[in-house]
DNA sequence: CGACTTTGACCGGCGC
DNA sequence: GCGCCGGTCAAAGTCG
């Protein structure tokens, strides 16, 4: 390529040449200085060239050593698959009797961040069929993490009934009960005996997700299909929250809650709850992981906090514990905050920004909105926004990106954090998290934060799950624009601002959110018309919209 | 005609 | 027990 860019270029040379010798010897001074400006510009490009070509060598190597990363874990999951396959085997087979308990209690063990796929027992055999790791043409991010709580406290089982993957229950009380299971139609004329419900066995321990994007558009692209099928007004919120159930398979529990943030407009709440229960689109996988890894998050979060003697206070601070190798990383969450009775604990991944100079002046956290909405349940806020303005939130440097511009938003996805810096993130997380729950603080000093995120941030399995979550939103939003001919938020190319997204697993679709919030990540410049054409396609009112509604033209294209 | 959205009605949980 | 409210259903309408 960059062969062929100086060739090109002295091509164009010497036609420059050539043509200075056509035109004659009239005004050789002038064409003189043409010349040699020319001349330095070609040298300048060519160092630009220069520039760009060490530019994608570094990228390159990164890419090399993410593939690396991904493999080895890959490996490591199989492995783990593997072992546990071989032990609940053993289980299942000493235990002959119908006694539920110990599958449950193995359920209750494992809390997969299946990234999009549902690790029920199912799949896992289907797993194990196939020896050979998942193709990534096909799989996406089939990369599989996976927490085992190794604490198991009193409130353990009673957050096995919150397990994140509600369908790996599901599923066995589907294959136990030995019949297809029906999900809208029960045999009873009961109406609400949902099949997430019936399987849970504990409705009220829901475990959701949700996801604060800065969106202009209806709804979020993340790649699953999803219909429609209710919409209120919440009291409380003139914006109508819509209810999407997913389609990609009628059996599938999980459904969804777009809703706009009352405050701010342009936030766009999305509340998924369940797991799939089938394979996902590549462009699905990355949001699925995300909220599944959120929500193993809060379970295990939950449960260790729930052996805090004092948790009936709020928290400013969660303790999440994911394992990286099945050995446990505690992670500290600053911010985050637990409700004394947490019927439906919810994981808020906030991807908005904290402190915005124009649209946004509140915070989710802020009182107005805690007010309007008083936290019903625990929350967990993962925010991974910047807490400077995000107006330059996201600079390339080294193929990694920052996205912040201080070291709270700094988020390295790529593995050039050592394990030693890792080590000594965890040794700073631990010391801390000693700190905050002998003193139960309220405030935390900045470098305690600090540390916190680059605890957070340097964690592998917490980087896959956001790398998954800004997957969902910019590696979407790349190929999406180029695909989709919708108006609003379609500035930035994603690939040309940030080529190693287009290395992520990417769809089809138009996200528009996607680019939207990077546009308005990246630079005030490019957002006039991603919220001039946002305004006109928000979902204040049920503007029946098959044209401008770009759910359909998003989130129903595979 | 099938898939999807819209929207009013219905149901159950919860607080008073 | 009653009313409120969130969530869901399902008939009707719409669109490609």
């Amino acid at each position: 390529m960059e062969v062929d860019q100086r060739k090109t270029s002295q091509q164009i040379k010497k036609e420059d040449k050539e043509e200075n010798r056509h035109h004659g010897e009239e005004d050789d001074c002038k064409q003189e200085v043409v010349f040699h400006k020319d001349e330095k510009q070609f040298e300048l490009t060519i160092a630009e060239m220069g520039e760009v070509r060490e530019e994608n060598q570094r990228l390159r190597l990164h890419l090399d050593q993410i593939m690396k990363d991904y493999q080895t874990l890959q490996k490591k999951f199989h492995d783990i698959l593997h072992q546990q396959q071989e032990t609940s085997t053993t289980v299942a087979t000493a235990l002959t009797k119908p006694n539920e308990q110990p599958r449950i209690n193995d359920e209750s063990d494992l809390v997969s961040l299946s990234l999009g796929r549902k690790s029920s027992p199912e799949l896992v055999k289907k797993d194990k069929r196939c020896t050979t790791p998942p193709t990534k043409s096909s799989e996406g991010l089939g990369l599989g993490l996976e927490y085992c709580k190794f604490e198991l406290s009193s409130t353990t089982q009673a957050e096995s009934s919150i397990n994140p993957s509600p369908d790996n229950s599901l599923e066995e009380t589907k294959d136990e009960a030995g019949e297809t299971w029906t999900p809208q139609k029960p045999p009873t004329p009961k109406r609400s005996g949902d099949d997430q419900e019936v399987s849970q066995q504990n409705p009220t321990k829901k475990t959701r997700v949700s996801v604060r994007v800065r969106c202009d558009t209806p709804t979020m692209n993340d790649g699953c299909q999803w219909r429609k099928y209710g919409q209120k007004i919440a009291k409380g919120n003139p914006c109508p929250r819509a209810y999407y159930r997913c389609t990609v398979s009628p059996t599938c529990p999980v459904r969804k809650q777009v809703q706009r943030c009352p405050q701010d407009m342009s936030i766009l709440i999305t509340t998924y709850e369940g797991t799939h229960n089938h394979p996902l689109p590549v462009s699905a996988t990355a949001m699925a992981s995300t909220t599944s890894a959120a929500a193993s998050m809060l379970t295990s979060g939950s449960s260790t906090s729930g052996s805090n003697p004092n948790p009936s206070t709020t928290s400013h601070g969660l303790n999440f514990y994911l394992n990286e190798n099945l050995k446990l990383k505690p992670i500290y969450l600053p911010h985050s905050s637990i409700s004394p009775s947490p019927s439906c604990p919810t994981v808020t991944l906030d991807l908005t920004s904290n402190t915005l100079s124009t649209s946004s002046p509140y915070n989710y956290r802020s009182p107005p909105m805690t007010n309007t909405f008083p936290p019903r349940y625990s929350t967990t806020n993962l925010n991974f926004s910047s807490l400077e303005s995000n107006a330059l939130p996201i600079s390339w440097s080294n193929g990694t990106l920052n996205y912040g511009k201080n070291q709270m938003g700094s988020l390295n996805f790529g593995s050039t954090q050592t394990q030693e810096n890792i080590y000594h993130s965890y040794m700073q997380n631990k010391s801390m998290m000693a700190n905050a729950t002998t003193n139960n603080q309220h405030s935390l000093q900045p470098d305690t934060i600090e540390a916190a995120t680059r605890a957070i941030t340097s964690d592998p399995n917490f980087q896959s799950v956001l790398q998954a979550a800004l997957t969902s939103i910019i590696g979407v939003g790349g190929i999406g624009v180029q695909g989709g001919g919708e108006k609003s938020c379609q500035n930035v190319k994603m690939e040309d601002t940030f080529p190693v997204f287009s290395s992520f697993p990417s769809t089809s679709n138009t996200n528009k959110c996607s680019s939207s919030f990077f546009n308005k990540s990246m630079a005030a410049t490019t957002m006039t018309n991603s919220q001039a054409a946002g305004s006109n396609s928000l979902p204040f009112s049920s503007s029946r919209s098959k044209s401008t509604s770009p759910e359909n033209s998003r989130d129903h294209v595979v």
